[in-house]
DNA sequence: TCGAAACGATCATTGTCAATCATAAAATGT
DNA sequence: ACATTTTATGATTGACAATGATCGTTTCGA
C-alpha cells in the first residue's frame, strides 16, 4: 500500500461519511495509526480535508444528508469517482418514462444523481435510493416490502409473494462484490437473496462494477456470466478481463472516467 | 461514536423536532448523559440550538417538522399538541420489543418520537414513519412493499400478495379523518385502501384522533366503529361523543394535554 | 412542601495525540 | 559493489482530552 493509495481511500471514505475515525482507516488500509496521523496531516495542509480529534471530516457538508448517520459500510465507499462514471452510463441507456429495476448497492446508489433529472419507473429495494429518488427527483418511485436492513440498507422480505413478483421491466440494474469466470460474485448472503429476486423481473440485466471488482474473489456466485447482457465498468479494465467478457457474450461499456470527472463535486 | 458524529445526529434530531430531550439523545448515540449535556453545551454556545431544561431545541422553529422537503398538506399540521399526546398515550401502549402495525397518517406519525428511545418491531405502510424510525432509532423496521405515493405519504401495493400477509401484530394503530356513528370516515380513497390492507393483521385496532375528528363528516366509510377496540383522542372530547364511543363498546383512553404540553414549541 | 428529574462538579478510566526512536527499503554517494 | 543517507513506516511513551459514573445540588411540578 503507497501514500497514494492510502490518500484516495482516506478521501472517498471523507466524502460520503461525515467523520472518520483514525482507527477506522487503519483497518481500511492495514497502515498504522502513526501512518494515518501523517496522512491526514498532510490532506489537512493540502486542504482535501479537515483534521479533527479522532480522525477527519470533509470540509463540504455532506452532499447526502439523508443518508447521515446510517452511511454504507466504510470499506465500499472507495473509488466513487469511477463509480459515478458508470452510473452515469448506466442511466444514459434509460428513457424518460421506462421502468427500471435497481438494485441496492454503493455503486448502483450513484444512478440517483443522473436519475434525478429524469422521470423514470424505478423499483428498487434500496431504502436510500428510493429515499433520494423521493426526495430529489420526479420519478415514480416503488420499493419491495419488508425488514428494512439498515446495514445493508436494503429491504427484504422473507416471503416470495411480495410485490416485487408483480413488477417487471427490461432491464435490472445491479452491483457486485466481484467478477469471475466463474460468475458474478456477492459476499452478504442477505444481498444475494435481494438480488435473487430481483433477477428474472427483468429481460436485460445491466451489471454495474468498477475495474477493482475484478480483482475480488468473494465467496457466494450470485450467477453465470452469461445470465448477465451488459457490464458497465471504468477504464481501469485491463485487455484480459475485456476478453472475459466479450467471451460471455456481455455486451461490455467502459465509462469515461478521465474527461468527465472534474465537475463532479461530490 | 466520536463527537462530530454525535454533533450531526444532534442538530439533525433537533430540526426534525421542536426539542429532543436528553435521554433521546442518550439512545440515538449510545452516549452518557454527561456527554450528551456537554455536547448540547457546545452546540449552544456555538449557537447551533438553545438549550433547555431536560434536552434542546432548535433555533428556527421547522414549520414542518420530521418532513424536510415532502412535508404532509400543511392543513394537517393542526392540533400538534393534540396529536402528541395522543401519541404517547398510543407508544405507552405497547411494550418492549413487541410487534406493531402502525398506518400512515399525521397523527400516527406523531408517535415516532416517543417511540425513539424504544425497540419494538414496526410494521408500517408510511415511508416517512420508516424512514424517521431507521434514523432516529434501534426499532427494528418493517416496510410494506409497492409505489410510494408522494401526496399521502404511504407506500401502497395494487396487488393482494404483498408482504402484508404475511405480517401480524397485537394492535395496529391507526388515525382517521372523522368518527361518527356510522363507523371511522377517511377522505382519501388511496388511504382507505392502504387501511383496509392492514386492517385484519392485528388483533386490537387502536385508532387515534384528535376530537376535533369527532365533527369532521369524510364521505367514505372506513370500517364500522364496533371493529375498533381502543379510542385515543384529547380531552377536548365531548360527553356525547365519548357516550358513542363507548356505547360502541370501545375502549376510551383521553390522553392528558396539559401535563406534557408545554415543552412542546410548535 | 415534597419527590422526582435534571443539572453541575468531580474523578477514574479510556482513548487520542505528539514526540521520539527503531527498522526497512529506496536513493544516493563513494 | 558497498556504505551512507533519506524516506516511509511502525512502535513506544508520557501528556492530555474525552467519556462515563457518582454524588450532592438545583429545579420543576404535584
Amino acid at each position: 500500500m503507497h501514500e497514494r493509495e492510502r490518500h484516495g481511500i482516506i478521501l472517498s471514505a471523507v466524502q460520503e461519511r461525515p467523520v472518520v475515525t483514525v482507527v477506522e482507516l487503519c483497518s481500511l488500509t492495514d497502515a498504522s495509526e502513526a501512518t494515518i496521523r501523517r496522512d491526514i496531516a498532510a490532506l489537512h495542509v493540502a486542504k482535501k480535508l479537515r483534521r479533527v480529534r479522532g480522525g477527519a471530516e470533509a470540509l463540504a457538508p455532506n452532499p447526502f444528508p439523508g443518508l447521515a448517520g446510517r452511511p454504507f459500510a466504510v470499506n465500499e465507499t472507495r473509488n466513487i469517482k469511477q463509480k459515478q462514471a458508470i452510473a452515469r452510463a448506466a442511466v444514459d441507456m434509460v428513457e424518460d418514462g421506462e421502468p427500471i429495476i435497481i438494485n441496492g448497492g454503493t455503486t448502483t446508489f450513484q444512478m440517483v444523481h443522473p436519475l434525478a433529472t429524469r422521470r423514470c419507473q424505478v423499483f428498487t429495494n434500496s431504502f436510500p435510493i428510493a429515499e433520494h429518488l423521493l426526495k430529489t427527483s420526479k420519478n415514480s418511485v416503488l420499493i419491495s416490502g419488508g425488514v428494512i436492513y439498515r446495514e445493508q440498507n436494503i429491504v427484504l422480505s422473507p416471503f416470495d409473494n411480495d410485490v416485487t413478483r408483480n413488477f417487471y421491466a427490461r432491464r435490472m440494474f445491479m452491483g457486485a462484490q466481484g467478477v469471475a469466470p466463474l460468475g458474478v460474485m456477492e459476499a452478504d448472503p442477505l444481498l444475494i437473496q435481494a438480488e435473487q429476486k430481483l433477477i428474472g423481473q427483468a429481460d436485460e440485466l445491466v451489471l454495474l462494477v468498477d475495474s477493482t471488482k475484478f480483482k475480488n474473489r468473494s465467496s457466494l456466485v450470485l450467477c453465470p456470466l452469461d445470465r448477465i447482457d451488459v457490464l458497465i465498468t471504468d477504464e481501469g479494465i485491463g485487455d484480459r478481463e475485456a476478453a472475459m467478457i466479450e467471451a460471455a457474450d456481455i455486451k461490455l461499456i467502459v465509462a469515461p472516467s478521465s474527461a468527465a470527472q472534474e465537475d463532479v463535486a461530490s
